[in-house]
RNA sequence: CGCGGGGUGGAGCAGUGGUAGCUCGCCGGGCUCAUAACCCGGAGGUCGUUGGUUCAAAUCCAGCCCCCGCAACCA
């Protein structure tokens, strides 16, 4: 059998702070990277950053700083939430590195000369913020780009290009014969939609910015910015200079964990380039979905950012590990509330496993002086015990294995359960009283005991600190280790004699009013400290006089033809009827708009939507879930101005 | 025919062909070791809909309806 183990997170780009996406994306790799170290595996975890690209260029030059100098900033932000989440990676690759940028330069000189990569111009549809280009029948009609729907620009440029072409065929049968190389499975029909549509070859290189790392021997062009963030998973590894030997150890990766956005970059992108390079894939390429937040969708503008550190301050790492892991099937997207959190945490945690601990050590405590009891003989219903946890031991590797973290953690919780119920079958309190039974409740303390190590060791992954303090509590020091995913599930370890330590709760039991409240008082979300937004700026009254705002009468309504938001309003604006075209046929029937009087923003300049032109805006608030206009007293007169 | 996700007890969800399950909530009971906790029982579901395949369908196939996100379309 093979025992190492290498996983890798993507690079995260620094043009954004972290949350709680890249927290989840990181926290998953570090629980899988710690299961297999406890089971003896030689692991090793990449994580790092991806510092080039036009939109850090552009977004250094906003703040004056150098693009080096802005990746600096958020990378430090990187390395103290790692820091923070007790995150065990092993190497951290930024894309500024110097062992990455010979790397690249390096790939992309041997794929020129083996003649995959050739020089060509290309002309084509590109999305600026995206960084990708398009071709026609990937765009619709209005040539808006696909992912992010922003227009994109028809562009001419010398370009080096990647024959992705040829290894179609190749990329195509390695999928279909290995059926977890893409997971989970609606991703792999995805990417293998994707690639049946035909690949195209790839331009690897631009010439429009600079931020970036130059063709070796053609300086003007700029490697693409994918071609270099995926070289990462190599380039850490030493690959392809002499000191190769991690790269030798540990490639092929068994795992890259990425987010389903960026799920056609690994399984096309970078497997072409793997073959082209002569180099084995990775074993399993997994998308996660994504987090919604209180049901909607995180965004900036929206300002419902989870903040890692302060979710992670205010409730503890852990707690937040268990949450994230648990709470969804791993691979669809979650949402994140603070009320589901707080539930998880209450229930799960604190009422089912905090207080097994607490109610079996106390027993052991008051009834053997805090001395684990040698069992006496096993009945049944010990068995049962010793053989849920032996068979759960089993399932559990196996959900771990295939990222099902959150059935492993369901599979550990029917342990938890049934130990509840075993304590209350046999009711040890009932066998203290009476002296004879001695030996009986031996046998059950310590299998509950036993059961608890086992507990411990099961979630070591997903909680090592609380898996370190209940060994401390059992009387055992250290952090649990196997020699393989076997030993996991031998029970029955836990040496009779020995003393425990200071038995303590492991999770309080929150109080949900507290700290809900809290969390409204406080920075419910936060979007991250990078000061993206500016502070509020006075305006000058002169400015605030330049929007002339009135009253407008609504005398017709309709929706716009084909479009789903789009209401087209005929405002009579005291001199005489004017189109206004609003995007409220969400939140309002045209026929609840008709006779009322709104608020208009008079002098705006005209912009057609749909075909139609609309002169002037219709003010209204939107909460995030619907628009509420303006309405105005009927008393008002159509053309009053509003100050 | 724009892309994607979804429709399963009151809420939130799991469930890839074989007796519909989990968590929360609700009702009743038990226990008194424990963090107002834990254990048991109960009520509550035509698994969106129609048709098909099958001995057998929440699950596979086809059609239809509805909801959500994104974009087209936030002026």
């Amino acid at each position: 059998m093979n025992r190492r183990f290498y996983i890798t997170t993507p690079i995260y780009y620094v043009n954004d702070v972290p949350h709680i996406g890249h927290m989840y994306t990181t926290i998953a790799a570090d629980t899988m990277a710690r299961f297999k170290r406890m089971c003896g595996y030689d692991v090793y975890f990449l994580t790092g950053t991806d510092e080039h690209g036009q939109k850090i260029e552009q977004a250094a030059a906003e703040k004056g700083l150098k693009p080096k100098e802005l990746a600096d900033q958020v990378v430090d932000r990187y390395y103290k939430l790692w820091g923070k989440l007790g995150i065990q990676n092993d190497s951290f690759i930024r894309t500024t590195d110097n062992r990455h940028y010979a790397a690249v330069q390096n790939v992309f000189e041997t794929l020129k000369k083996q003649g995959d990569i050739y020089a060509g111009e290309y002309e084509g549809l590109y999305c600026t913020p995206c960084e990708a280009f398009w071709t026609e029948s990937q765009l619709g009609d209005g040539q808006l780009c696909p992912d992010c729907g922003r227009p994109t620009v028809r562009m001419k440029e010398p370009s080096y290009f990647f024959r992705m072409s040829k290894y179609q065929d190749m990329l195509l049968e390695h999928i279909e014969k290995n059926p977890n190389f893409i997971r989970p499975e609606s991703r792999r029909n995805e990417a293998l939609a994707f690639i049946k549509e035909g690949l195209k070859d790839l331009s690897v290189s631009r010439v429009n910015f600079s931020w970036g790392i130059p063709v070796k021997d053609d300086p003007e062009h700029i490697v693409y910015v994918w071609v270099d963030a995926l070289v990462n998973y190599i380039s850490a590894l030493g690959y392809p200079s002499d000191e190769d030997s991690l790269f030798k150890k540990y490639w092929p990766a068994n795992f890259h964990l990425v987010g389903k956005d960026i799920l056609r970059f690994h399984t096309v992108y970078w497997s072409t380039i793997l073959l082209a390079l002569g180099l084995e894939l990775p074993r399993s390429v997994f998308a996660h979905g994504w987090w919604t937040v209180e049901g909607q969708k995180m965004s900036k503008t929206l300002g419902n950012v989870v903040d890692p550190f302060y979710l992670t301050d205010k409730f503890g790492i852990e707690p937040v590990r268990y949450f994230l892991l648990r709470e969804v099937t791993f691979g669809l997207d979650g949402d994140f509330s603070y009320k589901a959190l707080i539930h998880r945490i209450n229930s799960d945690l604190a009422n089912d496993f905090g207080n097994l601990v607490t109610r079996s050590l106390g027993m052991v405590e008051k009834y053997f002086d805090g001395v684990i009891p040698a069992p006496d003989i096993f009945n049944g219903d010990d068995v049962r015990i010793h053989t849920l946890i032996a068979e759960t031991a089993a399932q559990y590797v196996r959900f771990v294995d295939e990222m099902s973290l959150n059935r492993a953690l369901l599979a550990v919780w029917d342990i938890v359960g049934a130990l509840n119920k075993y304590i209350d079958e046999m009711q040890p309190w009932s066998l203290a009283k009476n002296p004879t039974l001695k030996g009986r409740l031996s046998s059950v303390l310590y299998t509950v005991s036993d059961g608890l190590l086992s507990l411990s060791n099961f979630i070591t992954p997903f909680m090592p600190e609380t898996a370190v303090k209940l060994r401390k509590q059992l009387g055992m020091d250290g952090t649990a280790s196997f020699k393989d995913e076997e030993e996991l599930g031998v029970t029955r370890v836990l040496k009779p004699g020995g003393k425990l330590g200071a038995v303590s709760a492991l999770f309080p039991r929150l109080d949900e009013k507290d700290i809900m409240s809290s969390i409204h008082d406080s920075v419910k979300v936060s979007a991250g400290s990078l000061k993206t937004q500016p502070a509020a700026e006075f305006i000058e009254y002169k400015d605030f006089e330049k929007v002339t705002v009135i009253a407008g009468h609504i005398e017709g309504a309709v929706n716009v033809p084909d479009s789903e938001k789009l209401l087209k309003l005929s405002v009579n604006d005291g001199k005489g009827v004017r189109t206004i075209v609003a995007g409220i046929a969400k939140s309002y029937t045209p026929e609840e708009l008709i006779g009322k009087k709104i608020a208009v923003v008079e002098n705006l300049k005209p912009a057609k939507l749909m075909g139609v032109e609309s002169r002037g805006m219709a003010l209204a608030a939107f909460d995030g879930q619907r628009h509420h206009v303006l309405f105005l007293p009927d008393s008002v007169p159509a053309g009053t101005r509003i100050k």
